[in-house]
Formats: C-alpha cells, sequence, structure tokens
DNA sequence: GAGACGTGGGG
DNA sequence: TCCCCAAGTCT
C-alpha cells in the first residue's frame, strides 16, 4: 500500500487549492481553446513523451490539414507520416490513423465518451483514455502520466518506482476518490499535471516556494523533493556503428524507404548501412551495384541518440559519373542497396519525411 | 516485466 | 559534453 490513510487525508485536500491555482495560472494552449473531443484525441496522442512546445507548431497545422476523424481516416500514409515528421514515435500517427477508420466504422465517426470503449481504441492507453474522457466530456476518471505521479509521489512522500504499473494504478485509485465530478474533473487532471510542467519539476528544478500545495507537501516537510520520484535506473543503451550515404548524380540524391516494421518505419533516409565502411568497402559497393563513383568526400562523423539506441555514424559523400544516365536494371536485386529513389532536395523537403538521425547528411537548404 | 519506439531542450 | 527527461503505448 504506497499511500497511508493518513496521506489520503491530506490528499483529500489538494482540489480546491489546486483547481483555484489552476484557473488563475493555466497556460492558453491551442487544444483548450476549444477542448473538442477530436482535439483533444490528437494533442493527447501527441504530447506522450513529448513536450508541449515542440507539438504545438505540429497541432496547429495537423487540425488544418485534418480537422475531423473522416479526413484523418482517409489521409495517404505518406500525407500523414509528412504532418508526424521529427515528432517521433511515427506508431501514433499510424494508430491515430487505424483508430479514426474504426470510429467512422464503429462509432458514427465520433469518440466515445466511456473510458472502457476509448482504452480499446490502438494508441489510447489508460493515462489516454482518461484524458479524453475527463478533458472532453467530463468523465470522472484519473489521467496519471509522468507529471502526476512526480506531483503525487512527492506530495505523498512515497518512494515507490514509479515505472512499476501497480504504482501507477495506486495513484490513479487515490485520485479517483478525491477528485470532482463533471467539467472540474478535466480540469483536475489538467491541474495536476500543469503543476507538474510549471512548479513541481524534476529534480532540483522544483519551484516548491511557488507550490499551492508547498504547506500539504510530504516530501517537502521530509526533504526528498529532490529524490522524488523514485526510479529504477535504467539500462544503458546500444551503440551502432553505422555509415551513411550521400549519393549525388548531377543535382539529385539517392533515398530509400525504411521496412513498415520497427525502427522509423515507413520514412526515408539516406542509404546507410552497418559498421564503419572504408572508401573500399563503399567502392565495391558501388560497383557491385553498377553505379561508377567520380568524386569522394568523407563527411564529418555524428552521433544520434535515439531512447534505445545510439547512431555512431560516418558518411561518404559520392558523386556518380553523369554518364550514367540510367542506373543498371540490376541495381536493386543486389542485396546490399535498397532500392534507391533518385529526388531532387527540393522534393525531399516537399513530400518525403526524413528522420532527424539523418540530417548531420543531408545537403545544405539554399 | 522489460524492451521497442524519437526527438529536442535544459541543467 | 553528458545526462535527464517529456501530457505513454504496445508487445
Amino acid at each position: 500500500m504506497p499511500i497511508s490513510s493518513e496521506k489520503q487525508k491530506v490528499l483529500e485536500k489538494i482540489p480546491a487549492p489546486l483547481l483555484r491555482w489552476f484557473h488563475g495560472q493555466a497556460r492558453q494552449l491551442p487544444w483548450r481553446e476549444d477542448p473538442t473531443p477530436y482535439r483533444v484525441w490528437i494533442s493527447e496522442i501527441m504530447l506522450q513523451q513529448t513536450r508541449v512546445a515542440a507539438v504545438m507548431p505540429y497541432f496547429s497545422r495537423f487540425m488544418t490539414a485534418l480537422p475531423d476523424t473522416a479526413a484523418l481516416a482517409s489521409a495517404d500514409e505518406d500525407t500523414l507520416l509528412k504532418l508526424w515528421e521529427g515528432l517521433g514515435y511515427y506508431s501514433r500517427v499510424r494508430n491515430l490513423q487505424k483508430a479514426a477508420r474504426i470510429l467512422i466504422r464503429q462509432y458514427d465517426g465520433k469518440l466515445p465518451p466511456d473510458f472502457e470503449a476509448l482504452l480499446t481504441l490502438p494508441g489510447i492507453g489508460r493515462y489516454t483514455a482518461g484524458a479524453i474522457s475527463s478533458i472532453a466530456y467530463g468523465q470522472k476518471h484519473p489521467a496519471v502520466d509522468g507529471n502526476v505521479l512526480r506531483v503525487i509521489m512527492r506530495l505523498t512522500d512515497c518512494a515507490d518506482d514509479v515505472l512499476k504499473d501497480t504504482t501507477k494504478r495506486a495513484v490513479e485509485n487515490a485520485l479517483l476518490s478525491i477528485m470532482p465530478e463533471g467539467r472540474q474533473a478535466g480540469a483536475f487532471n489538467q491541474a495536476l499535471m500543469e503543476l507538474g510542467a510549471l512548479i513541481c519539476l524534476p529534480r532540483k528544478s522544483a519551484s516548491c516556494p511557488d507550490c499551492p500545495l508547498q504547506d500539504l507537501c510530504f516530501a517537502r516537510a521530509a526533504g526528498h523533493v529532490e529524490q522524488l520520484p523514485a526510479k529504477k535506473p535504467t539500462k544503458a543503451r546500444r551503440v551502432e556503428k553505422r555509415t551513411v550515404l550521400l549519393l549525388c548524380r548531377n543535382t539529385s540524391i539517392a533515398i530509400d524507404q525504411r521496412p513498415p516494421q520497427g525502427l522509423l518505419a515507413g520514412l526515408w533516409e539516406l542509404p546507410n548501412y552497418g559498421g564503419h565502411l572504408t572508401k573500399k568497402a563503399v567502392l565495391s559497393l558501388l560497383t557491385e551495384a553498377g553505379l561508377q563513383p567520380a568524386s569522394w568526400k568523407k563527411l564529418p562523423p555524428a552521433r544520434h541518440i535515439f531512447s534505445h539506441i545510439e547512431w555512431d555514424l560516418i558518411g561518404w559523400r559520392v558523386e556518380l559519373r553523369e554518364s550514367v544516365r540510367e542506373l543498371p536494371a540490376n541495381y536493386n536485386q543486389n542485396p546490399l542497396l535498397p532500392p534507391l529513389h533518385w529526388i531532387e532536395p527540393t522534393d525531399l523537403k516537399r513530400a518525403y519525411s526524413i528522420p532527424s538521425a539523418f540530417q548531420y547528411y543531408l545537403p545544405d537548404e539554399n
């Protein structure tokens, strides 16, 4: 039992000062202006593991391009990925469309108000289902994200591992018993998150003197604020050496499309290979594919950090012979070289989604 | 339960 | 430079 009855009593004192603070200090955010179910849904998906500042431009653009579930359900893959390019966790946008198609088929194109029904939709887990049902529909259901976890673990001076599902469930239960009904349910959830985002910040960044709940906070009283929330240490990410090729032919460059599953699924990329390839190795690769290098330039090394992988990158810029107008018919039979698409750099920006992992080797903008 | 899944900002 | 982390979900 992570939260004693004594602490549960204190939690009961939270809603009033918290809501008062929220109504005075809440940020004006695009999705708060007109919190329709669709807008709340899209914003919540974008906000998963992603900062408000990063989401802002994506949200407006997305809402303009795909203003409702019908538009989302019928959007083509390229449009979808382009709208998400740079946001990361690309399965989110695929799930968004899967869910939209389900909504069209089963729910008259609308988000259902019930937590349980929302939970069945792809991409919607307990947090998001709680957020949509409370914010858009005024249903009394908690929405426990990283902010809320931090706030509650501190208020109750609880050192349970917040990465554990049982901890999250316990917090949901504690909140369910103290949160208000109706319209205020959504405000309460947002207020908790807002407090975590603006005041009850991680580690040394916490601004306890500004906190509307400072007098109710057990961690503050015990001097434990900086140590909470507790998390099991993260495992080191694995390092992968890769070699990126910037292949140029006249004004065009070569890109290929990543497989539909896994890391950066379906996004476009510069051709790249495991390991750090020597010039000789790249030469034999290209020669086997029937391509004729004319000039070479070694590009500076770069490091790209994903959540679970680290790419240790080197790159080669290879100018192909202009005389090679047509690619050899067998080039895409070469298992070493993926099917290449030769495109103008301006078209790349216009129509293809490229993960930021390749930014270091993309031709300069101008 | 643990690992896959991105990116960029801030201390 | 390095490390933490941000409105999580799926397998």
